[in-house]
RNA sequence: GCUGGCGUAGCUCAGUGGUAGAGCAGCGGUUUCGUAAACCGCAGGUCGUCGGUUCAAAUCCGACCGCCAGCUCCA
């Protein structure tokens, strides 16, 4: 018997037998592995454990915490649904079902029939049924002809149509128990490894993703090898739900969404300003230092702005309709950029004054398909805290790793330690979506990826996802549901300045063109803010607190002790609110708790005679009296380091 | 925009064809109180809107509007 050599990923080697299956060598190096182990990693490809090696190979055998294993797992529990769904609705045809980020799904066409929530709970109970008898999952490789004759038979013509485009390939099938798929895999040992199910939603999804197309029921679940880990999922989820900002914008009173304004119109309530205005003047200030110059600018312009900018023709579905005043059209504005131009170009620039950076925290609306709407996070009227940066060429590096490090900054201070950077670049194979001359092109992502060389940025990068007029660094975080959002944003423009005729005059008396760099560090302060409520919890950090201490008197008698603490703290600019309502202490804890504001300070006989305060932060209860002075000291202190903690 | 779910008091929710309910919030009293809910009372609703079925509709049917989830989209 052959034999084969198998390195593992600590560099040692081993020799097995040719044809050895990755179950084989997981029971080879400990029955508990093999128990563990879900799939197979050979060479760089994820693998059944039942496929057998026939040459020398790099192996790694993959579980439950690794990548590979996890979507193995959910791939193949995507398939035990399937039969689940196949058996109680027989002529169900099936769409694709892959592993997701937290789960699967799988995308299927019933005719007529809605799934209900109890359709959902009749399937997940089949399901515990079907993965208790413990079947194993079996590859097997088809001809192509063959493939075609069983979904022929079969009439599902979504498999049909995926094996159109694999024409005069080797299939592969997976069975398990009475189901059939086409399927590249792979796929875990057996259905036994399943054991804790929850299906958790079904919605519309169109076939393939084509609004074109038919709409199928995509149903979506999750799978676990334990009970135990299935409960701590779904008690992330339910942690998701009550840190959604819409809920906590509510309970906290920091804006609000009424469709008597319009959807995706926010009003914010003077909470929430408070946090809007505080991080506007964070900002403001951190821009002040580093040569910004502030403008306004109104909130409709000619439409022959946007025009010229190629707005208009590239995104009129997503605009409000123009409005004509005195023959003219005007457009509600959907970005600032059109505005910030026509202040550059009102007279002539020098070289000397480059670079030249206008901000503006610019409101601008666009139209939002209604199905989109979400809160803060997607509306419809949002401010941009925008800049747009003249540069001469041999001043955009240097412009772009201050830009860069300025995000980083806002970022870690409002404590978004987590975040990735996309450079998002145009694709090729689509260039109707986007705008410009090649070589500017080619230029302007040259130079992005530079400066994220130089400022040892961590990045990534995304094809296609540029903006029409160049390419752009997306800064992304992650919120509690594992979303990710795109937050700031710098965009090269070489071809903005080209459309609007922008110039200087050079160091040789001859006119050049600048280059613009877009960037806002919040990109929306909507979203921003939106996605900070769930992320912080609605408990603020002290310095963004729209009340930032709220004083408890015990009885009507110390109000006189608690107006003067007011006053005092007032005075020194803290956000504090006296609760001189007819109520016991306890009562008022707990209202203020609910209120998530950071300190609440008791005061009595003691602290009135004492000239102290009892301190209780929130969440940590009592801590004692402080002297008064110098817990006003601590106060300032932590909201002018903009501390995320809170301090005693 | 598409598919599905949901719309009852300011909020959270109960009410499956027969006189619209509770808790909290609000208002008026009483209580003067030490770290997460004192007590009594009052008020508050065209049951999203419009239409239909019925002797009778919050409840059944239809259309529309809004919200939520997902899909498509996202300068």
């Amino acid at each position: 018997m052959s034999k084969i050599n198998i390195t593992f990923p600590d560099g040692s080697l081993r020799e097995f037998r040719k044809r050895v299956t990755g179950l084989e060598i997981a029971q080879g190096i400990s029955p508990g592995l093999s128990k563990e182990a879900l799939a197979v990693e050979v060479n760089g490809e994820v693998w059944d454990l039942g496929r057998s090696i026939d040459q020398d190979a790099t192996v790694r055998i993959l579980k439950w915490d690794d990548e590979g294993g996890k979507a193995t797992y959910w791939h193949s529990s995507a398939h035990l649904m399937a039969e689940a769904i196949e058996s109680l609705f027989p002529a169900t045809k099936f769409g694709i079902g892959p592993p997701i980020e937290n789960g699967f799904y799988y995308d299927i066409d019933l005719g007529d029939h809605a799934l209900t929530a109890d359709d959902l709970a009749r399937i997940e109970t089949k399901m515990t049924e079907l993965a208790s008898r413990d079947v194993p999952y079996t590859r097997e490789e088809k001809s192509w002809t063959d493939a075609v004759a069983y979904f022929k038979k079969k009439k599902d013509p979504y498999k049909l149509e995926l094996l159109d485009e694999l024409k005069g390939e080797t299939i592969t099938f997976y069975h398990q128990g009475n189901f059939t798929d086409l399927c590249y895999g792979p796929h875990i040992p057996s259905t036994g490894r399943i054991k804790a199910i929850k299906l958790l939603s079904v919605a519309g999804a169109y076939w393939r993703g084509n609004e074109k197309n038919k709409m199928l029921q995509r149903v979506y679940g999750v799978t676990f090898p334990t009970r135990k880990e299935l409960d701590v999922h779904l008690f992330r989820l339910e942690e998701a739900k009550r840190r959604d900002h819409r809920k906590l914008g509510q309970e906290l009173e920091l804006f609000l969404l009424t469709p008597k304004v319009g959807g995706g119109l926010p009003l914010w309530l003077p909470k929430g300003t408070i946090v809007r205005e505080t991080l506007e003047q964070f900002l403001r200030e951190e821009q002040k230092k580093r040569g910004y110059l502030p403008v306004v600018t109104p909130h409709i312009g000619n439409i022959g702005l946007y025009k010229t900018s190629g707005h208009y023709p590239y995104y009129k579905e997503s605009q409000f309709t123009p409005v004509e005043v005195e023959g003219d059209l005007y457009l509600l504005k959907p970005m600032n950029c059109p505005h910030h131009f026509q202040i550059y170009s009102a007279r002539p620039r020098s070289y000397r004054d480059l670079p030249i950076r206008l901000a503006e925290f610019g409101t601008v609306y666009r139209y939002e398909q209604s199905g989109e709407l979400s809160g803060l996070i997607r509306a419809r009227s949002f401010t941009v805290d925008d800049s747009h940066m003249f540069v001469r060429q041999d001043q955009l590096k240097d412009e772009l790793v201050s830009v860069i490090t300025l995000i980083q900054y806002v970022f870690k201070t409002l404590g978004f330690e987590d975040f990735r950077t996309r450079l998002s670049f145009r694709d090729p194979k689509n260039m109707e979506k986007f705008g410009g001359k090649e070589e500017l092109w080619v230029r302007a992502e040259k130079d992005i990826t530079e400066a994220a060389q130089e400022a040892n940025l961590d990045h990534f990068v995304g094809i296609g996802e540029a903006a029409f007029y160049g390419p752009k660094i997306d800064f992304m975080v992650r919120d509690v549901l594992g979303r990710t959002w795109q937050l700031g944003t710098v965009q090269v423009d070489y071809v903005m300045p080209e459309r609007f005729g922008l110039e200087y005059v050079g160091s040789d008396g001859r006119k050049h063109r600048p280059v613009v760099i877009h960037r806002a560090p919040f990109g929306s302060l909507e979203r921003f803010i939106g996605i900070m409520i769930e992320h912080f919890a609605g408990e603020f950090p002290l310095w963004l607190a729209p009340v930032q201490a709220v004083l408890l008197p015990i009885t009507d008698q110390y109000h006189t002790y608690a107006e003067d603490v007011q006053r005092e703290f007032k005075d020194a600019g803290i956000r504090i609110e006296l609760d001189d309502r007819n109520e016991k202490v306890g009562y008022k804890i707990r209202e203020w708790e609910t209120k998530k504001v950071p300190y609440m300070l008791v005061v009595g006989e003691k602290e009135s005679s004492s000239n102290t305060l009892s301190v209780r932060i929130h969440k940590q209860g009592d801590r004692g009296a402080v002297d008064r002075k110098e817990f006003l000291r601590n106060l300032l202190k932590t909201i002018e380091t903009k501390s995320l903690t809170l301090q005693e």
